[in-house]
DNA sequence: AGGATCGCTCAACACTTGTAGAGTGAATTG
DNA sequence: CAATTCACTCTACAAGTGTTGAGCGATCCT
């Protein structure tokens, strides 16, 4: 293994280190010492990869999601399989600290900004954006409430309830842009 | 005004800076100083007060609402009446934190479990509690997606919408336990 | 009125934090 | 093989934090 390689193997080490200890304890709660730590590594170190604690942050939210198409069912997927399961690092990051970190909060702004608007470009009701708003947060709060609230009743979800609950009510809450009431303009 | 009506005062003064402190940024991103200075007093004299800055925070996240009848009708008037304009001082405190601080984030599941065993109730559905906790997540995100995100499609909501999609939706929403699939056993 | 009480401020400490710079030992290069 | 580069550690510092105890001046009791 080339010096560069494992130079370069030491700063992944240090970025999976952050990501972990941001998603878990957030920005502020997090300490550059405790990166460190967790990668075995000296905190100078850190900033000599990575120039700052923010720099660092920066990098640890950035989700690099290839968003190409993405439509109901990619959302359907989202939640069903991956949000069922464990929350990737650099998610759990960004997620933890969208209410405390102005870097954050702008991060989620833009993520989510932009899945509303993939999402209300399939119809072209006027309110279509404020539906898919609605839809957007429905599965954002599902996420906390699930992720890191524990909510006890979303603790264990069975495959049954998976099928027999969770699926109809999402197909509800993302259909509910087709059922509008009778009586608009 | 007598000296303990004026020291009583001064102590709910300071509660309220913290509040408000505490909900623009968080429990971590607050400092004592930046309390003491809302409230125009001496930082230590918080310290007096409160006994500490954790002691403080505690007290300046609970929501002490009386918990009698928590029902559908009184979910909707919440959402939409109140979580409509501006949030109150001590659920912005709770709700910024509540990914943060381990203190928040108990407040908070706590209340969002009563929240959810209150809606399960009203049904004898083997699922209840599993649709109440959807019901509940999606008022959760929707009130993080526009009071603290932001969210573009979510600022500006006109009456017309409110009636026209918003209400609608969220009896959707709010309905869905009553309307599951067939086939359950 | 005079002494005690008390709400409040001042000054300071101990600690943790992010961050910088010198140093070290091994890998690389000629 | 000698010189140099370089990934990494050690030591230290300056700033900001929560928190404390002494002191001060106005208000209350007798």
């Amino acid at each position: 293994m080339t010096r560069a390689a494992k130079r370069a193997a030491t700063a992944r080490r240090i970025l999976e280190a952050a990501r972990v200890e941001f998603g878990e304890h957030g920005l502020e709660g997090t300490t550059v010492r405790a990166v460190a730590q967790r990668a075995g590594v000296d905190p100078s170190l850190v900033m000599q990869h990575y120039g700052s604690k923010d720099d660092l942050f920066a990098l640890a939210i950035r989700l690099d999601r290839d968003s190409t198409d993405d439509d109901v069912a990619e959302h359907l997927a989202d939640v069903l399989d991956v949000r069922l399961g464990a929350l990737p690092p650099e998610t759990r990051a960004l997620v933890r600290s969208m209410l405390t970190a102005p870097e954050a909060t702008r991060t989620m702004q833009q993520f989510l900004d932009e899945r509303v608007r993939n999402l209300a470009r399939t119809s072209d009701d006027g309110d279509a954006e404020l539906r898919a708003a609605l839809t957007v947060s429905s599965i954002l709060g599902l996420t906390i409430a699930r992720h890191f609230l524990n909510l006890e009743a979303l603790a264990d979800i069975s495959p049954r309830q998976r099928e027999e609950v969770l699926r109809p009510w999402l197909t509800t809450v993302l259909g509910a842009e087709a059922e509008r009431p009778p009586g608009a303009s």
